[in-house]
Parts: C-alpha cells; structure tokens; sequence
DNA sequence: CCAAATCATTAAAGCGGTTTAATTAAACCG
DNA sequence: CGGTTTAATTAAACCGCTTTAATGATTTGG
C-alpha cells in the first residue's frame, strides 16, 4: 500500500498537504488539490484508517460485547437488539465491531479496544467490566440493569417484573389460577424478575400462588427453544393441571402449540397460551395468533446506541431508560 | 488513559521492556516483570489496541459487508450466514466489524479499513470493491458468485441452479406439473438461477415448462415475507391452477400455509408446499412440518471465514467452494 | 510604497506502540 | 584471570497519519 509519504513525494507537496487534501480541514489550492488527488488515484492511495485512528484518538466504532455461547447461536432477542443497534449507528456514521466471547475469555482485559464507544448486554453481578471502562474512560451503555444499580451508569432494559406482572394480572382477571410458566434459563436475571412479577399479580389479587409452576430453559435438556416447550408440554400434562401456560419466547410457543396439536388440546379452548415474545411477526403468523408481550429487542438496541452516540458527544451523560413493553392480545387466550 | 512511558518512566525501565513484558516476545527478567505490571496496574495500564496495530499491522479484526437495505433488517440467511462467520473467526481470535451500508455509501472508499481481511454478501456485477481489495492487498471472501466468475477470486456459494433444478425434478416426479414459484427478489441474481434450475428440470424431463408461475418478492407489495407468501396464494388460487407451490424461504411458507387454512387447502392433499430454507427449525416446527431445502447460510459463513483465515496466512491461497443444499422431504408434500 | 493582514504550505512534533541494533552485565571456561 | 558467550536492557527508528507553529508568498490598504 502506498503511504501519505509516497504521494506527498511524488506529488512534491509535503504530507501535511496531502492530508488536508484528504481531509479537507484546511484549504488548498487547486491546482495542489488536482495534482495531488491525480498522484493518489495513480499510487492507488487510501488513508490508512489505523494511523488516522491514532492520530485523531477516534475510529468511528462502537463495541458491541454480545456473548454467544459455544454450542448455542444468537438468539432471536440478539439479533432483534442488533437490529437496532445497526440501525442507530449506522445512521451516525459508526460501524460495529463484535464481541462474542464471555466475559471470562474477553481479550480486551488485556488490551484497549479500537472503539469509540461500547454497548454491553447483560451484564453480570458485580461485572469487573464496568469499572474497567469507567477507568479508561470509555463512553458505555448497557442492555440489561446494572447490578448493584448505580446511577452514573448508562442503560436501557425491559422492566421485566411489571411485564411478567400485567401477565399474570391478565391471566387472573381471566379466570385463570394454575399457570405453568416456561420461563428462561434459571441462572439469568431475567427469570428472577419475571418471578417476582408473577408473584406480585397473584399477591395483590390476593390468590394464593401455589398453583403456579415454574420450569426453566436447560441447554443440557433441550436442544432449542421449541423443544423445550414441547418436551415441557408432553411433560406436565399429566402431572398437574394448568388452562393457561405463560411461554419463555415465541419459539418456545411454537413448541408448545405443536405439542397441544398431538395432544388433541385445543388452544384456546382447552389452553391459554401467552408468550413473551421478541418476533412480533412470528406471533402474528401462528395460528392461533400468539397473545405476546412484545419485548421490544430492537428498539432497546436502537435506544442503547442512541445514548451511546449522545454520551460518545458528551461524556457526562448519563440516561437509564426503561423501554416499556405492551401485551398484545390476539387469539391464544380466552377467558374462562 | 495511561500510556507505555508512563509506565516505563514510573517502572523506570525503558519503553522496550515494557512492551516486552506485556507481548512476552522477549525474555524479561522476573523482578523487573513483576515491578513493571505493579506499576501498569497501579495506573490502570493497557496497551491501545490501536497504536499496536499500526505498528505490527495486524488487527485481528475481520470485515463483514453485509447491506442492509434501510428500512428492511436483516433477513434469516443473513443471520445465519453471520453465526457461521463469528464462530468460525472467533474460534481463531478475530472479531467482526460489521458494514451494513450500501455498496455506493460505503465510507471504505475514502478510507483502508482496520481489518484484516474482508468478507463480502452478494457481490454485484463487476463490482469495483473486488478490485479495490485487490489493489490494497486485503485478503476477500465472496459469499455468492462474483460476476464475471474470476478464477483467482475466493468465494463460496450455494449451486441455487442445481437446487433449484432438484426441487424441480421431486416435485416433477411426484407427478406435479403446474407449478406457482414465489421466488425471491427479481433483481438478485439467486432469482434468476433459481428459474433457470427448474427450467431444465422441466426440459430434462420434456415436460412443457408453461405451467410454472413464477412470482418475484417485492417490498413495495409485501411487507413481511409472510405477507408476501399469503397474499400470493389469496391472490393466486383463483387466477390459475396449481397443486404445488415452491416457496422462497420458510417464513414465506408460514404465510401461505396461514392462507391454505383460511382457504381450507390442506396441506399436503390439495397443495404441495416445498420450502428454500435458511432456518431448519422453523421447518420442522411447521405443521405439516415443512418439506425443504436446506440452504445452510451457517455453513456458507463458517466456510467463508475458515478460507480468509486461512488467506490471511497464506494471500496466494483461493478457494472456491459450492457448498451443497440438500432436499429434506418432511410433510408438506405429497406424490399426485 | 511599505506595513499589516491574509493565505497556502511546510517542517517537525506528536499519537502509543514494536522492533532492530547496540550496549551492558553476568556467566562460563580453560 | 582475560576472553568469549549469553542474557537482559535500552536508545532510537519506525508504523502512517494529524496538527501546531513557523515560514513565505500574496494581497490589502492607508
């Protein structure tokens, strides 16, 4: 690759010429302009992004720490909140380096990153990440409420207690009292929440909460999303009993309405089903239409990058938000 | 941010050493290791990602250009094919910076990129990007065929004329001969291959092709895929006679198994459903469970990253790879 | 017509690392 | 003990760009 050197020699300019040229940020003469301009496309010239990078501390890149486990792909809430993040960014003239390792085999302990700014999703308890980018001052938001909360950290996230509880205050003012919930993995925050919501409706409707069951996601049992609501289905219908079934995601209720379907259980005559979803169009597309909470994946990721970018301006920002999640009822649930 | 000399000066040790110490390219005796990382922690040192890189040329970051169009996100294949990149450029170190603008937007004309190598979707014809790569000397992948095929261009892709050609000939055999193709996009090239593979099915056999109906996606008409799959049989199933349809993915198929309901059609006595499809699991989930070609996007990412690495350690490496589809008859089809 | 102001250009000093060649210190050996 | 290796460390050059301060050249205006 030809250097700013080579062209500023043989155009007989010196570099710091070449670089206004290429920059614009200082005036040059045209007949400068041309010759150099004409020296570079001969030369096959292109600013080198890293030694520009360095020079002007900036890249024009957000990070985006996303982990993936080994085994397991991205799922459908990951893919809608990178979604969104594309889109924010994209649309300010950033791009998107990612990071898929866990925390744990994270490289950038050991180095910086060529990043402006940086997205994490779910962070840990107590992540040793937060404070690293706070020290090395670089601008960061997370998806998923920081633990212990701190209020000079930047997030966004779903409130995912409110959300489980309108579910289950829909549920009860339904008629329903057994609920099998087919909530996510046991050891995510989330499921914690969705619990304590769960709790919550059943508490201020004054009904005892025994009669719901809760199961977990296991990667050692099922192999996807939809086999677990399967398998789940196949399951406890005969160990206990249950008219409604508040599902982890809709690929999950894809599973579930597959196992109604070999056992003759009619939804939603014989069985509720509500989904938390985070693919609306998957939801409109079953049939019957999935009753979901739309998660709103892909406006968390879009509202992340746009308090990065904001913060990435002015570092003194800081902004929690709670993106707010709506139940939408179609047809997989009836009142009894 | 603290940098190497002032961890060399605190250390008192020159900048060399320092370096050394943190790439362990060199031997550093065990005091001066041990008081220059206490020092390095005590001012919360790390080595900037992108000094380094410019002096060792080498970013261990790989580029993915991927368009989105602005509106549309991302599609089904496009989330695969990434899984496939990340797992395979992770597994040896590199991340992703991701490019999602339009080739004439994209800012890479201006600038070198910080990568290593560069994977690159759906190359237009006579794209000027393949050669600009080649000029900067920056190892490329294609996924899909360069236009005009160029033997020392690495690229892998689908034969979507053979599969198309297969699927052809099964549903031939299976005594179909009307046939409604909802095909993908008119002007992707896949399109074209896809009727040029069924046609030959059609003349291998001597059938006259005349009963194929083949429509084309088009976001101004469909908004979902699934709307598309939908409208297309509500549209169809009175304008002409078909007792199979080929549909462009899988979640084209949902929408027109949602229309075969309504209609009351049943799938597969009154229409035969074949699916191309970039999501397995959704086929499976189907009821019927959806008869369908595997396009492996995954494999084709992974594929992809496995011949850049493998370029970025050797440049006169090429590859080119067709990584084939395979028929998987399930349930939405059936012999006339 | 000369001093002042304006404009285009340049030389050199960064940016924060790596690496080569030279230097010093320590170890070895007959 | 002097000479030779070997090991550890350093000074300085370099990676390719930006930017500041200085320098000439040109224009302006009183």
């Amino acid at each position: 690759m030809a250097t700013i050197d080579d062209v500023a020699k043989l155009a007989g300019v010196s570099k710091g010429t070449v670089s206004s040229v290429f920059s614009k940020k200082r005036p040059i003469s045209q007949p400068v302009t041309d010759r150099v301009l004409s020296v570079a496309k001969e030369l096959g010239y292109f600013p080198n992004h890293i030694a520009r990078s360095l020079a002007i501390k900036k890249t024009m890149i957000v990070g985006l720490k996303m982990p993936i486990s080994k085994e397991g792909s991205t799922t459908q809430f990951e893919i809608q909140m990178l979604n969104g993040v594309i889109k924010e960014c994209t649309k300010h003239g950033y791009r998107i380096l990612l990071d898929t390792l866990p925390e744990h085999e994270d490289l950038t302990q050991f180095s910086s990153d060529p990043v402006d700014g940086v997205i994490m999703l779910n962070p840990r308890k107590h992540d040793q990440r937060i404070e690293r980018f706070e020290q090395m001052r670089i601008p960061l938001v997370l998806v998923g409420r920081p633990d212990p909360l701190e209020s000079s950290i930047s997030y966004v996230d779903n409130d995912n207690e409110q959300l489980a509880y309108e579910v289950g205050s829909y549920l009860l003012k339904q008629g329903h009292r057994s609920i099998l919930f087919l909530n996510a993995s046991a050891n995510m925050t989330v499921s914690v929440d969705r619990v304590n919501g769960l709790k919550k409706a059943y508490e201020e409707q004054g009904i005892p909460y025994d009669n719901v069951h809760v199961m977990n996601f296991d990667r050692q049992q099922h192999a996807t999303p939809m086999d677990y609501g399967y398998m789940s289905i196949l399951q406890m219908h005969e160990q206990i009993p249950f008219a409604a079934v508040v599902s982890d995601t809709d690929r999950v209720a894809l599973g579930i309405l597959r196992a109604t379907r070999e056992l003759g259980i009619d939804v939603p005559k014989d069985l509720s089903i509500v989904a938390l979803s985070n693919d609306v169009r998957l939801a409109e597309e079953m049939s019957p239409k999935l009753t979901s909470v739309e998660l709103s994946a892909e406006t968390l990721g879009a509202e992340a990058g746009r308090i990065l970018i904001q913060k990435m301006k002015d570092p003194s920002t800081v902004e929690q938000l709670i993106v707010d999640a709506q139940l939408i009822v179609r047809e997989s649930t009836r009142s009894l």
